[in-house]
DNA sequence: TTGACGCATGCCAATATAGGCATATGATGT
DNA sequence: ACATCATATGCCTATATTGGCATGCGTCAA
């Protein structure tokens, strides 16, 4: 079987560099899907599909306005994946040598009794 | 031509499910291959092609101890993730209030002049 | 050396992209 | 209705994956 659609979640959503991009320039305020690709240097066919992929995982958001239609941030998809990324703070501020430490600490545990811990 | 390989970042490294349960579980300390395998429910070459991903993104080390692998989590290589996603945190904690005022505003002016936006 | 056990790989199949292009759809103005 | 500008889609190609299975490789014990 192929990956899962990118179509299906923010996680595959940003996943894609041109994607990120989009997003970051949304930032600064709505866009025509134009705008977006002659900034960056793609064909308009390709940012009408990323910026589809990204509506449909609710990212941004559309308007028609005239003839154009304004492509809009809406960010609250990016806070679980802020969050779970957040969980594992933690163990990137530990120096390496403390998480060896507390790796060490864990494997004690575990042969005293083998525990099977928080999953998700 | 196809997506960036999934081996390149660690963006793409966390868009699979499956490898953002290895990496909660190996919060819990250092664990064999066929461990993890169990737990998660998948096959042992399954888990072994993940982890080789996670290795090669460098969110994960490997640590040979007599006839296992113990691999261990590195989150250094999540921090980045972390801080690009929290480049957007102003725009999801801005008031619901006014992230509400806006979307009427849209409505209105779908009202005057119909259109069809977005779907899904 | 021979087995057994734990993992890593190779190979094949099915599928989801991303890119490039041409073209359909929509909205506007005349 | 018609021409035009702004986007969205469809189609085709090449490629990256994931899953399933069989098998190779390294380590340890007899």
């Amino acid at each position: 079987m192929a990956r899962a659609a990118t179509t299906s979640d923010a996680f595959n959503a940003i996943a894609e560099p041109q994607r990120r991009e989009i997003l970051t320039l949304l930032r600064g305020g709505e866009r025509p899907v134009t705008d977006l690709a002659r900034d960056l240097g793609m064909t308009q066919p390709q940012a009408s599909k990323h910026l589809r992929v990204l509506r449909e995982v609710g990212l941004v958001r559309v308007r028609g306005a005239g003839k154009q239609r304004l492509y809009g941030l809406d960010a609250r998809g990016l806070r679980p994946i802020h969050e779970w990324v957040g969980g594992f703070e933690r163990f990137w501020s530990e120096s390496f040598d403390r998480l060896d430490a507390y790796v060490q600490e864990l494997k004690q545990e575990r042969q005293e009794g083998p525990h099977d811990d928080d999953d998700q």
